[in-house]
Order: C-alpha cells, then sequence, then structure tokens
DNA sequence: GTTGACCTTCCAGCAAGGGGAAGCCCTAGA
DNA sequence: TCTAGGGCTTCCCCTTGCTGGAAGGTCAAC
C-alpha cells in the first residue's frame, strides 16, 4: 500500500501519516522508487492512532498505548492508567471551561448589545485584575 | 515601572510581557539604559489582557477587545458579538470533551485492570476504526 | 511524449509563550 | 574601589501536533 491507499483507510492526512513514521509510531517499508509502503500491520496501527486521538490522547499517551498494545504480556492494569490518568486531564479541562462559560454567559448576558459604549464586559476585564487581590486581601 | 513591577502588578510573566510588546499589544517607553518602561495605563491594559486570556479569549479576541476598550465611541454590540462567539466556542469544546469523557469513561468502566492483558480500551481502540466506515455504510 | 496524479524531501509556520545563554546596568556592601 | 547580586536586554531554540507549500522524482494513461 502507499501513503494515498492507507490515508484513505485510516482516515489520517498523508502529511500525519509522515509525520507519525518521522516521530517512530509507524516504520513503513520503502519500495525501490522510494516510496513508503505499508503493510496491513501499518495500516492497522495508524487505524489506533487515528482512533486514540480522536479520544483526545496526547502523542505520548498514544505510543505507549501502542506499545501495550503490541505487547501480548501486558497488564491492563497499565492501560487503565493512563486511560485514567486522561479521564482526570479531561475533568480538568470540562472544569475549566465551565468556570469560563459561566463567567462569560453572565457578562454577555449583563450587556446591552446596542450602539451605547457603556459595556459591562469591558468593565469587568477593565477592573478585576486588582479588584481579584484586593478581595483576597480585604476579606 | 520596569519590567518586573508591572509584573508583579499585572501577575503576569516577565517573558509573557515582552512576548506581547512583540506582537504589538502593548508599547512600552524606553529608558536611557535600554530598560522598558510602562506608564500607569500599560499596567492598565497587561491586566486587561491577563484577565481577557484567563477568560479563555484568543491573542487576537484580546487585540480586538482591547482596542474597543480603548474606544470611546464603540458599541457595546461589538464587544457582546466576540464574547458571544467565544462563548459559543467554548460550549462546542465543552461538548467536544464530554463526548470524550463519556466513551473514554465506558472503557475505562470495562476495563478490569489487572495483571491479565485483556482490555476493552486496547480492544475499543483496535477495532473502532474500520467498525465505524462499516457501520455508517452498512447502517 | 506529455500530461496529471502520485510520491519524495525540506522549510516555514500556527498559538502562546517557556527556557536558557550571553551580555549590559545598577546598587549595596567590604 | 572593587565586586557580587539581581534585574534587565536580545537572541534563538523548544514545545504540541500537525499543515501548507516549493521543488522535484515516478508512474500510468492517452
Amino acid at each position: 500500500m502507499n501513503i494515498g491507499d492507507v490515508a484513505a483507510l485510516s482516515g489520517l492526512p498523508a502529511k500525519t501519516i509522515r509525520y507519525y513514521e518521522d516521530i517512530g509510531l509507524v516504520k513503513p517499508l520503502r519500495s525501490a522508487n522510494g516510496y513508503r509502503t505499508f503493510r496491513e500491520s501499518d495500516a492497522h496501527k495508524l487505524a489506533f492512532l487515528g482512533r486514540s486521538r480522536a479520544l483526545g490522547f496526547s502523542i505520548e499517551d498514544c505510543r505507549n498505548l501502542l506499545a501495550l498494545y503490541e505487547d501480548e504480556k501486558r497488564a491492563s492494569a497499565e492501560v487503565k492508567e493512563i486511560a485514567e490518568q486522561h479521564l482526570k486531564r479531561i475533568d480538568e479541562k470540562i472544569a475549566e471551561l465551565k468556570e469560563m462559560r459561566a463567567t462569560l454567559a453572565h457578562l454577555v448576558d449583563a450587556c446591552a448589545g446596542d450602539h451605547r459604549p457603556d459595556c459591562p464586559i469591558l468593565a469587568d476585564l477593565a477592573t478585576k485584575q486588582k479588584d481579584e487581590e484586593h478581595l483576597k486581601k480585604t476579606a
């Protein structure tokens, strides 16, 4: 298989596949003309990577997951550990975004959004920075 | 004020402040020895930027917000528009993360996490990529 | 033989800074 | 007066995970 074929199969852009070779995630063979030649197992790995990435795993996580996947003697605990860590990071990110969202929604609500210059959003952005310290100190 | 002072005031690292000057967000003066000299208004802007960034606005959003902030004749509608767009992006991101989270939590739950190699997480990562297409085609 | 679709490598860049080197500047203390 | 230290400067590379483009080789079809 050439890179185009495996790209179509895995759903990954050819550029991404070359990059994955670059960083050692896959090791396709080369044919006489210099083209990359992918085996079934390479296509399989790439699909695995695509799926892992889609779940938000970092490249380093993917590398570890792939190694575990290929290790017949792995302990599922190792896989679970990686997944749980990632789950935790996702939860943290969600919490962070929700907090932003709450503040922002509040401000958007308070803003008239008309032709006048008065704007609670700008007022908040302009004043909070010192008030926060103030509040902490005086609280 | 030197950069260290304004860094302490705004809570931004000196590196970040230099970067913000680089990309034209602030324009501190220079004293004879080459040191940056920040006015009150610069400190104010930097705090504004810090707060905007903390709410997740992109640098370009920040640039626009800052311009509106300084424009006495702005329409609050313009500010609101930027904030609403950002709110929308946050909501999309949260939705995306929640979907990842759901899948991942499901898999983690199903995994024994012991010394045995059998692992639903790996099984899922290994098979979903083609099944998905399959499902779409055969559905 | 010549298009046009592939494929190759390399270089540059995105966001939004962080790390660290090499080298001024300024002040305080012995 | 010298020296140590801390702060400041510029510069360039590193990060994550790719993406785009330029310059050029290859291959199958017409």
